[in-house]
DNA sequence: CTGTTAGCGCATTCAT
DNA sequence: ATGAATGCGCTAACAG
């Protein structure tokens, strides 16, 4: 087999072929104003040769690069990797290359990933940013080119169009649900204090335990399945524990079902459960899981789609600067209410 | 708010500062070999502009994109997207950019998408390939200039290193261990009987059953959960129904699992169950779903340190072509037998 | 330590 | 219908 070391230029192909540069450039763009005969030829050799045009060469020129950026805290949650489908359909609709990368939540890799991204000159860039406060990431984007929408967390200190979703309201109405059907404990349980989204949630359960005249317990320590077992018993053991649990996000709600679960607690009767995010199987567990349900294709698609608008005209300023989503509640067995109800974020 | 129109430029930033274009690419590639004063004196220039190299002006010198291209069927597949988190990981210690796109399994797209890839003269591709016997796509690979590493599927036709799970093994064992434990009519469920792992799978099933003188009993119209209903109603009101499933992939065995349960049949007892592929909460469920394990993080790892190794030195060309990693038969509650043991795959 | 310059691969005038 | 020449932004070779 004959080794391959090198791509094929333009030139090479025009030299096989006995033609000038300019043609083989014609042919590859559409191949108007070129004889039938010389087409046929020049596409030949480009077959044979396994030619491709370089990327690189066109951006030179001054084109756009048919691509956009996405950064996201983590490819392997299921949450941003459907939120990366939708950017990716949209993406496609347009005609676009989508390169993903993941932050890990961690600013300084998530600066890494934008640099790369803009020496790559992505067209635009949607970005759901690790740290909503970052003041590197606000000086930075302040000068930057391109178009960026962030999503599912806003950016302060800059003038950025995001998408979000209605956290604080969302779980404020989810908590009052619980009290609404004579829950007075209710514990509230994640981790990642420091996320947009998790502050946000929290608020809106201290309003909701506050409006009620009833004592706020928020316990951030929660991770994974280890703390969220430890967490459970030692509020179980207190003197005064909790009949309902409201978790913070899709991990933490698995884990702590697992662990009440592990613990013999009986849900809903001994402890309410209802978590923020819809997950797979949370309808299939027994009991069925209650959640706040966020729009995540929506979510992705709208960032995705304001971008490519941004893209278009780049000038047309949008007014809008902040796209918020609404949320549903959705009631299954596991918050104690009878089920089959869905009620419509507020 | 400075209207900010397009990339400022290596002379813009050589202009600003009073120095030539050679210092200030020295700056920006250490720094070497400048004076201190010049240095910081073009750096905060840099930072005023909001200076970034421009990538294709570094790729038309030759030079390594340091990036790699991830195709795979869907992103939203957990097994995809766990696997794209292995690979990036990998990508990130070799200083390189991961970037990834959805087929959908379509021949097509995914021909477009390593036509996109190929433009953009990333490094290597690794690729699971939609359709294992693609013409196309062996005669587009045989004069591929830049390596690429299968995973998940191998392709025929053509020799490109490849990294695959034990699928027809693993099956073959797993249906042994329901016949071990006396089942007899053994339902083989799942969909898209074209893609090389499910053939493969079935392969796997039809051995072990055809070894026990037993019954195939093959069904390919599972692909979510209405299908997944139907079948099992159609099958259980067989005249001689099966007393066990054999699932092909984890949202067949979701599925089905949700369909057993809706229908109120009793698992283990009236029918075992055990799938293909793990997921999460599989052991959450009640009764604990048994499962053939694939080591999905060990998969992306491997395939994407296949291709570094193959880029570092171009012509060290493994004799290995096809590396297999093993799987692990977990024995959870749902085939009958009694649970706790581990066995590894052959 | 610093500046000048050629050339990477391609699209695009402008001739022919 | 076709080709020769130019320049996009950058790096490296070569002066100074």
């Amino acid at each position: 087999m004959r080794k391959k070391r090198t791509h094929p230029t333009l030139l090479d192909v025009a030299r096989e072929a006995g033609v000038g540069t300019t043609t083989v450039s014609r042919v590859i763009n559409g191949g108007h104003r070129v004889s039938l005969q010389t087409l046929e030829r020049v596409r030949a050799v480009i077959e044979r040769l396994g030619y491709h045009p370089n990327q690189a060469a066109r951006i030179l020129k001054g084109e756009r690069t048919k691509t956009i950026g996405l950064i996201v805290p983590s490819i392997a949650d299921v949450f941003y990797s459907s939120c990366a489908e939708a950017v990716q359909k949209v993406a496609r609709s347009h005609d676009s290359l989508m390169i993903m990368a993941a932050s890990g939540n961690d600013p300084r890799l998530e600066m890494e990933h934008l640099n790369v991204l803009i020496r790559h000159r992505t067209d635009g860039i949607l970005l759901a940013p690790a740290d909503f406060r970052s003041q590197d990431l606000a000086t930075l984007l302040r000068l930057l080119p391109i178009p960026l929408v962030s999503f599912d967390r806003p950016i302060r200190g800059v003038e950025i169009p995001s998408v979000l979703i209605n956290n604080r309201e969302a779980a404020r109405g989810a908590v009052q649900h619980l009290i609404d059907h004579g829950r007075r404990r209710i514990l509230c349980l994640g981790g990642e204090p420091a996320l947009y989204t998790i502050i946000e949630r929290i608020r809106g359960y201290r309003e909701a335990i506050e409006g009620a005249g009833l004592l706020c317990l928020v316990d951030t320590s929660v991770i994974d399945f280890k703390t969220a077992e430890s967490a459970v018993k030692i509020h179980l053991s207190s003197p005064n524990p909790p009949d309902a649990i409201f978790t913070l996000k899709n991990l933490v709600t698995m884990c702590t079902f697992e662990a009440l679960q592990k613990l013999n607690v009986r849900i809903p009767e001994s402890m309410a459960l209802l978590g923020f995010d819809d997950f797979e199987l949370a309808a299939t567990l027994r009991p069925a899981i209650s959640v706040v349900q966020q729009p995540i294709e929506d979510l992705g698609r709208t960032a995705a789609e304001l971008l490519f608008d941004r893209l278009v005209d780049g000038k047309n300023r949008e007014k809008r600067r902040r796209t918020t989503l609404e949320t549903r509640l959705i009631l299954r067995s596991s918050c104690g209410c009878s089920p089959g109800a869905e009620i419509t974020g507020s």
